[in-house]
DNA sequence: TGCGGTGAATTTTTT
DNA sequence: ATTCACCGCA
C-alpha cells in the first residue's frame, strides 16, 4: 500500500515529539550495568551478537539498549524493530523500556512477536500474496480440519496417513521457508508420495478461503520481500535498528526474514544463548546463532557471563552438565554469590513416593520447620520433562491440600467452547468464513447432520457462494429436506439478525451475549451434566469479558488469534508445576527436578529421532532446569514408574552421572541404589529399604540450618512483604468440614461431581461419578444443591 | 442422528 | 490408565 510512510511516521508521533528533549537528557540508566552489559548497550552501530547466559541480565541489556537508542536520538520509536517469540516477552520488554524512560511507550509499533509483526505487514500487503487484507488466521485445529477434507477428497486413507502428520510436515516445510514449488525433491516421498501435491492444494484452498495458518504469516512475508524488492527496500530503510530476543530459537524462515530486513543498515542486535536452545523439534536452528559472525561480518560479539541469579554450587553443577555438549560457542558463567547449598539428589522407589516426598519437602519449606520462617509457595516450582509427569503431583497435592498451579496447560482460546463461540462471532462478522460456518452448523446439536451439510455444500458449490449463502439458497428453492427447515431457518435468521446488529454498531458485548443465547449455545452447556460444563460456562463469561478491551467483534477477532494465553492470577500462594520448556526465562528460589531417569529424561524419543543432536538438546534442557534455581535445587529419580498403566523400571538419568560430585549432596540413603551416585544403580532392588530409612535420612538432613537456606528464606520474606500472610489454607477449614455429611453431593474442580462416602477429620472420602473414589481435603470441594444420588 | 462399545495412540509448544 | 476416534446399532 502506498500509505506506508505517512502511517508509519504517524504511529510513532506520540513519542518522537519529545525526541529533542530526550537527546538532551542524561543517561542514568547506564549506571546499573556491568561493563559487558554496558558495552552491549552502547555498541549501537553494526551487527551485535549478545551471548547472554542464564540469569545474566540480558533483558536488562536489551531494554536498556532500546532506551539508549531513543534517548540519544539515534532512532525514533517507530524505526526500531524489536522481535520476541512470545507475547509475554514482548509485554515485558515494553514495560521495562517504559520503566527506563519513565513514560509509556505507545509509539513503538514494531515491538512484538514475529507473528504479530508479520500479521501487520501482511495485512498491508495482502494483495501481493493473493489475499484480502481481512484474511483470517487459522489455528492448528482449523488447519487439521481443512487438511482432513483435502485428504478425504484425495481418497487417501487418513488412518494410515493421519492429517496430523501432514500438518506437521507442512509446518516443517514452512519453517524452512519452502513454498510448494521450493520443496526439494528429497522430500518427495513424504506422506505417501503425495505430500507436496497436497501441500499445494492446501495453499490453494487457503487462498480461496482468504485464510492463512501460523506458518504462512512468516512465509508470505518472506515471499513478498523476495519477490518485491521495492517493498522490501522500504522496510529495509525504515527499520534503522533491529533487535531480536532468543535468537537461538529462530527457524529458517525467521532467519531469512531478519537477514532481508537487516541488509540495509546492518544494525541488528541478536540476543541469545546457544546453551538454552531447546526448540529444535519445532524448527529452531541453533546453527543460526552459531553462524552469526559469518552471516554478519564484522559483528561485535559480547558475552554476558556474570550470573545474578544462582549460587555458586548451582551454577557449577549446571556448567558441569552443559560441558558435555560439543557444539557450543562457550561461555563461563561466574557469580559473586556465596557457595550456597549443594544440589540435592535423591532416588525413590517409585513415582508416587517421589511425589509424596516432594510434597513433604514443600510443606517443610512452606510452614518453616525448626522455628525457621516459612518460604512462600509462590517461590517454589516443580519442573518436569513431560506433562504426563504432572499428574502424580496433582493427585498428591490434592489429597494433602497443597495449593498448586499448573502453568502452560490447555490454553484458553483453544478450548472447545471458546472456539465454538468464536466461530459464531466469525460467521457474524464475515459471512464468507466457511470453516467457522461448518463448525457451528450443528453445534449445538440442532438436527442438522451430515446430509444437511452436504446439501448446503452442494448448493454453495453450484452457485459459487459461501456456505451461509448456500444454506439460504437451499432453503429458498426447497432443496433442503423438510425436516431440516425449521432449525436451519432459525440459524440463518439468527446470523442475518446478528450481522445486522453488528453493522448497526450495537454494543458488541451485548451482541456476543445475544448470539450465544439465541443460538442455544449457552443453554446447551447449561443442560449438560458433565463435570466440565460449569467451567465451560464460566469460560464463556470470561470470553465475553475479554471483549471489553476491543472496539467491536471484528477488532477482537483480528487480534485474538495471536493471543493464545490466559493469565488469571489469583492471590493464593501456590507451588508452580510446569514443563522444563515452559520454565525457560523464569526463576525460583527453590526448584524441584523430578523424573531424572534415562528414557524419560533424556527422552528416549528425542534420542531415537535425533540421535546425538537430540541428546544434546536434552542436555540443554537439563541446563535450563538447573539454572532456574536461585538457592535450592533438588533433583530426583525413581526406580519404578507407571507408564501407560504399565510398571516399568528405569536407570537414573545419564545426566546425573554428569553432575560434578563436589557440588552435589546425596540424600539417597545407602542401600537404595547402593548409596552412591546414580551410576551404580540397579533397577528392581529390594523393596525393603523404601519408606522409613529414607525418610529418616531426609528429615535428619541439616539443610534447614545452612546459610544458603536462611538466605533464601530471608529473600522470600522480602518478596512477600506488603502482602497479608494470614489465611494460609493448610489450616483446616472447619466450616467446610462440618457442612458436609455422608451422602452429600459435592463438586470438585478436577474430579467433578461425587458423593461423600466417609468423613475423617478434614479429609473426605468421595465417590466421584467419573473419577471413582478419592480422599480429598474438605476445603477443596464445594457442596451442591443437587438432590443426592 | 445419537449413543455406547471397542481399539489405538500417547514429548516438549508458540503463534 | 486414559483419552479419543470411529463404527455399528437403535
Amino acid at each position: 500500500m502506498s500509505s506506508f510512510d505517512e502511517s508509519d511516521a504517524f504511529e510513532g508521533a506520540v513519542l518522537s515529539l519529545s525526541q529533542q528533549a530526550m537527546a538532551a537528557r542524561s543517561t542514568p540508566y547506564l549506571d546499573g550495568l556491568n561493563p559487558e552489559q554496558r558495552r552491549a548497550v552502547e555498541a549501537l552501530d553494526g551487527p551485535v551478537l549478545m551471548l547472554a547466559g542464564a540469569g545474566t541480565g540480558k533483558t536488562k541489556a536489551l531494554t536498556t539498549r532500546i532506551a539508549h537508542l531513543l534517548t540519544t536520538g539515534r532512532a525514533r520509536p517507530n524505526e526500531i524493530l524489536a522481535v520476541t517469540f512470545t507475547n509475554k516477552a514482548a509485554r515485558e520488554m515494553k514495560n521495562r523500556v517504559a520503566g527506563l524512560l519513565g513514560e509509556t511507550v505507545e509509539g513503538m509499533p514494531w515491538m512484538g512477536t514475529f507473528h504479530s509483526i508479520c500479521v501487520k505487514l501482511l495485512r498491508r500487503h495482502a494483495e501481493l500474496a493473493g489475499l484480502k487484507s481481512n484474511f483470517t488466521i487459522l489455528d492448528t485445529d482449523d488447519q487439521i480440519r481443512l487438511l482432513k477434507q483435502l485428504i478425504r477428497a484425495e481418497n487417501i486413507d487418513d488412518k494410515r496417513w493421519p492429517a496430523r502428520m501432514l500438518a506437521h510436515l507442512i509446518d516443517n516445510w514452512k519453517n524452512r521457508a519452502w513454498t510448494p514449488d521450493k520443496v526439494p525433491s528429497s522430500e518427495a516421498a513424504a506422506y505417501n508420495n503425495r505430500g507436496t501435491e497436497i501441500y499445494e492444494a492446501y495453499q490453494a484452498r487457503l487462498k480461496t478461503l482468504n485464510a492463512v495458518d501460523f506458518g504462512d504469516l512468516l512465509l508470505h512475508v518472506v515471499t513478498i520481500f523476495q519477490d518485491h524488492p521495492d517493498v522490501l527496500a522500504k522496510y529495509q530503510n525504515w527499520f534503522r535498528f533491529i533487535l531480536v530476543d532468543e535468537y537461538q530459537d529462530t527457524n529458517v524462515a525467521q532467519y531469512l526474514w531478519l537477514r532481508l530486513l537487516a541488509a540495509e543498515h546492518k544494525n541488528i542486535c541478536c540476543v541469545g544463548d546457544d546453551d538454552q536452545s531447546i526448540y529444535g523439534w519445532r524448527g529452531a536452528e541453533v546453527g543460526n546463532i552459531l553462524r552469526f559472525e559469518k552471516d554478519f561480518p564484522g559483528a561485535a560479539v559480547i558475552r554476558l557471563e556474570q550470573n545474578y541469579r544462582s549460587t555458586h554450587h548451582i551454577l557449577a553443577a549446571a556448567s558441569g552438565v552443559i560441558d558435555g555438549n560439543e557444539d557450543r560457542l562457550g561461555k563461563t558463567l561466574w557469580t559473586e554469590k556465596n557457595d550456597g547449598e549443594k544440589l540435592r539428589l535423591i532416588g525413590h522407589w517409585d513415582g508416587e513416593e517421589e511425589a509424596r516426598w516432594i510434597g513433604e519437602e514443600i510443606e517443610n519449606l512452606q510452614t518453616g520447620t525448626r522455628g525457621l520462617d516459612p518460604v512462600s509457595l509462590d517461590h517454589m516450582a516443580i519442573l518436569v520433562r513431560a506433562s504426563h509427569q504432572m499428574r502424580a503431583f496433582e493427585d498428591r497435592f490434592l489429597t494433602i491440600g497443597l495449593p498448586y498451579r499448573v502453568i502452560g496447560g490447555p490454553r484458553f482460546y483453544e478450548r472447545l467452547e471458546i472456539r465454538d463461540a468464536m466461530a459464531y462471532f466469525r460467521v457474524t462478522v464475515s459471512p464468507d468464513d466457511d470453516l467457522a460456518f461448518e463448525r457451528v452448523f450443528n453445534t449445538p446439536k440442532r438436527g442438522l447432520g451430515d446430509k444437511a451439510m452436504q446439501q448446503v455444500i452442494h448448493a454453495a458449490r453450484n452457485n459459487g457462494v459461501s456456505l451461509l449463502e448456500g444454506l439460504r439458497i437451499s432453503l429458498e428453492d426447497g432443496a433442503l429436506g423438510a425436516r431440516y427447515r425449521k432449525s436451519a431457518g432459525a440459524l440463518l435468521n439468527g446470523f442475518d439478525r446478528w450481522r445486522l446488529a453488528a453493522h448497526r454498531g450495537d454494543n458488541h458485548i451485548q451482541l456476543a451475549e445475544i448470539i450465544l443465547e439465541e443460538s442455544g449455545y449457552t443453554d446447551h452447556w447449561k443442560a449438560e451434566k458433565t463435570p466440565e460444563a460449569p467451567g465451560r460456562l464460566e469460560n464463556l463469561k470470561e470470553l465475553v469479558k475479554a471483549l471489553e478491551q476491543f472496539e467491536n467483534l471484528q477488532g477482537f477477532l483480528e487480534h485474538v488469534s495471536l493471543i493464545m494465553e490466559n493469565e488469571q492470577e489469583d492471590a493464593t500462594e501456590k507451588v508452580s508445576i510446569m514443563t522444563l520448556h515452559a520454565a525457560k526465562g523464569l526463576e525460583f528460589p527453590a526448584v524441584f527436578l523430578p523424573g531424572w531417569e534415562d528414557g524419560l529424561f533424556p527422552s528416549q524419543r528425542s534420542m531415537d529421532e535425533s540421535g546425538l543432536k537430540g541428546l544434546e538438546e536434552e542436555r540443554r534442557l537439563a541446563y535450563v532446569g538447573i539454572t532456574r534455581a536461585e538457592e535450592i535445587c533438588t533433583i530426583s529419580f525413581a526406580a519404578n514408574r507407571r507408564i501407560f498403566g504399565q510398571w516399568q523400571s528405569a536407570l537414573p538419568s545419564r545426566f546425573i552421572d554428569e553432575l560434578p560430585v563436589d557440588h552435589v549432596e546425596i540424600l539417597t540413603p545407602p542401600g537404595l541404589y547402593g548409596g552412591g551416585f546414580g551410576a551404580a544403580a540397579t533397577p528392581g532392588m529390594d523393596g525393603v529399604t523404601r519408606g522409613s530409612a529414607l525418610e529418616d535420612r531426609v528429615r535428619s538432613a541439616d539443610v534447614y540450618n545452612s546459610p544458603g537456606w536462611k538466605r533464601m528464606q530471608a529473600r522470600s520474606q522480602q518478596r512477600t512483604m506488603g502482602q497479608p500472610r494470614e489465611a494460609r489454607n493448610v489450616v483446616i477449614d472447619l466450616e467446610a468440614v462440618s457442612s458436609f455429611g455422608l451422602g452429600d453431593r459435592i463438586f470438585h474442580q478436577k474430579f467433578g461431581y461425587g458423593a461423600v462416602t466417609a468423613i475423617e477429620g478434614d479429609k473426605l472420602s468421595v465417590l466421584f461419578d467419573k473419577a471413582g473414589e478419592k480422599k480429598i481435603v474438605a476445603s477443596f470441594v464445594t457442596g451442591i444443591d443437587d438432590v443426592p444420588f
